[in-house]
DNA sequence: TCTGAAACTTAGACTAGTCTAATCTTTGCC
DNA sequence: GGCAAAGATTAGACTAGTCTAAGTTTCAGA
């Protein structure tokens, strides 16, 4: 053994952390994140994702294709649910336990993942109770590394008369959480879909049971992610 | 203003602050800390602490004397007692409200110190009800940069007879503070000196009220912090 | 007063991460 | 099918922080 020899597993890095995240975020269901969209997701310059892309495939975390794109290795992927885990434990516990509004939470966990340890996690996660999403509807990995995948409809897809549970908020935008949270927009609240209007116009819906109507327009629609409710009438299950 | 120049008050980085931290601990009453004892402190090589000092001085956070050493500025007082009061209240917190050990709590407030905002760390002190002690007994600075100076005593140089409350237990290594927890010594104590031996020998105490027997060797007995209790017989107070 | 050890600084190298400017590749469109 | 624009990479520079090796300063003791 070589004292010259680089440490075969160094921690990664608070930077490498982040792009991870991004990487497992661009590329879902099996395609590739494209330098740019990484660069504008980090805020960074095009070429510095090249160069960590360079020393992100040389340790394995990633595979690149050159002009097309990279994708998280085995390894990679388990490493970056570590920190999505991290992050929406953190998010979760933030806003129950010390009174953050879910708008401000984001920010503050984008820097705590990095610093804390697994003990602290799994201590969070264990005060609340073992949770299974974060306070955007977002699922929380297992620590075994499994996440679950929801098929979801965008609220700018549903059709009209559907009848809906929000489930996930896509956006980390305090103003629009904001917002979404006057409207009473929150994930676990059932909808029903009363109009659409046509080239890419707004939606209008009705809230469950109150009635109360809302009109959301197509940008904000596409943010919130519904999940079909079987339409149970009195009593009788759907066949 | 000129584009090119450099951002007037950039964030400090970790590294930063964990200088100034070690330099406000070795220089303590109007000293000089040493390059080498915070080399020591920081485990890092000596001339890594030169280069150090060099930004740190042109940043204006520190004074530095070639060949003596360094002290901090107002400016660099002022950012080490900050960190100072993250670092106790962080222990408090987990200790409090997660369940930490004393012994765990220093590891895991060393990283988070630098990744929490202020808004987190007023709210956990808010939580904890504005604490005045963290759990080694150490005095957690107020957010507007003041620091309880206590004038303690060294349980090995305390007096044979004298009756004292064990106030701070300075050292944060895991296994010795598991020991002193083990032997019931810890921030609040009363006790009193029942003998010391001679050459650097063992001090023994008892515990008040129970009047358990301890015997606690010079290096330990070094490390235990401990205020004279005026001693009332009977409800007359002391003239 | 000299001298040698300890402490400190300087010199020079290296890594991680970032940037701008210049140079490829790819691809949609005429 | 050719070409221009968009997207990606390479080249080269810079900062923060670290290290080892080599020189400089201080100071206690002979
Ligand atoms: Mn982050
Ligand atoms: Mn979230
Ligand atoms: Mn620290
Ligand atoms: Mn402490």
């Amino acid at each position: 053994m070589h004292a010259t020899l680089r440490d075969a597993n160094p921690p990664l890095t608070r930077s490498v952390e982040d792009y991870l995240k991004a990487i497992y975020h661009l590329s879902n269901q099996g395609g590739f994140a494209a330098t740019s969209d990484i660069a504008a997701m980090l805020e960074v310059a095009p070429p510095s994702v090249s160069g960590m892309v360079k020393r992100l495939s040389e340790t394995g975390l990633i595979e690149h294709v050159p002009y097309r794109g990279v994708q998280l290795t085995a390894q990679g992927r388990r490493a970056a649910l570590k920190m999505i885990r991290r992050h929406r434990i953190l998010e979760l516990y933030l806003t129950q336990q010390l009174g953050y509004d879910w708008g401000g939470v984001h920010a503050e966990a984008e820097q705590l993942e990095h610093a804390v340890s697994d003990e602290l996690i799994e201590r969070m996660a264990g005060t609340l109770g073992n949770p299974q999403y974060d306070p955007h509807g977002d699922p929380i990995p297992t620590a075994a590394g499994e996440i679950e995948e929801a098929e979801l409809v965008s609220l700018a897809e549903a059709g009209v008369g559907a009848k809906l549970e929000l489930r996930q908020v896509g956006t980390q935008d305090p103003a629009r959480l904001r917002y979404f949270a006057e409207q009473g927009l929150t994930p676990g609240v059932l909808l029903t879909v009363t109009d659409r209007q046509p080239f890419n116009g707004p939606t209008t819906i009705a809230l469950v049971p109150s009635g109360d109507p809302r009109v959301v327009g197509r940008e904000l629609a596409l943010l919130l992610w519904c999940r079909e409710v079987p339409v149970e009438q009195h009593g009788h299950a759907s066949h």
